[in-house]
DNA sequence: GAGCTTGTTCGAGAATTGTCGAACAACGGT
DNA sequence: ACCGTTGTTCGACAATTCTCGAACAAGCTC
């Protein structure tokens, strides 16, 4: 079972958008760009584990992230040159806003 | 009656993802990009009058587009330069991205 | 004013999405 | 081998969203 990471020219941008149009997501995402590759459990976010395991899901199927297995744990890391290269500005764009806006 | 084009600074970031995170209104975004100002009648992309008159008011209510009346048409523009100040590269990213992707 | 054009608003239905608990799977340690 | 930890998957339910036709409102023209 492969975790299912598409080229990102493969993703539909409505599909990207879509993906970081959430707040949950989005913390996670702001969190992958500050802290690097982080463990699944390593977010809190107040959500149960598999509303996050859903999220993490989203993301990866957009190709905004990989995911890598260590262990018993999975390392999750954000796809940042290929997001930049293909959409440059959107990252910065998006998590450069005040977290509450 | 107004149009309720709020501050975009008041719009949280999710939404405007949101916004821009659907076909039609995609399109949409497109077509003002690329014409400027036009009626809300120009845009034909499938879609009942109903439904694309909800997907101008998501735009709007997201503080991307403005609309004026101008007889019995009205008239919907781009707020281009208060996007780009608040999310420099956002629009950019979506716009030259192949339609198709 | 009658009639046409242009849009919005009002339900309502279909589809998608976010959320959860419970069950399952894989790995590591004792 | 057993157990605890870490994640994923499976229904299920609630909420949101997309879509439409019909009804309504506002403005122009004759």
């Amino acid at each position: 079972m492969e975790p299912h990471e598409p080229d990102l020219t493969a993703v539909p941008v409505t599909a990207v958008l879509a993906a970081l149009a959430d707040d949950v997501r989005l913390q996670i995402v702001r969190a992958l760009a500050e802290g690097g590759e982080a463990a699944c459990g390593s977010f809190d976010f107040g959500v149960s584990k598999a509303t996050r395991s859903h999220h993490l899901k989203v993301l990866r199927e957009a190709g905004l992230t990989r995911t890598r297995a260590a262990g018993t744990s999975r390392l999750v890391r954000l796809r940042r040159d290929e997001v930049d290269k293909l959409y440059p500005g959107l990252l910065d764009a998006v998590l450069t806003s005040r977290p509450q806006a």
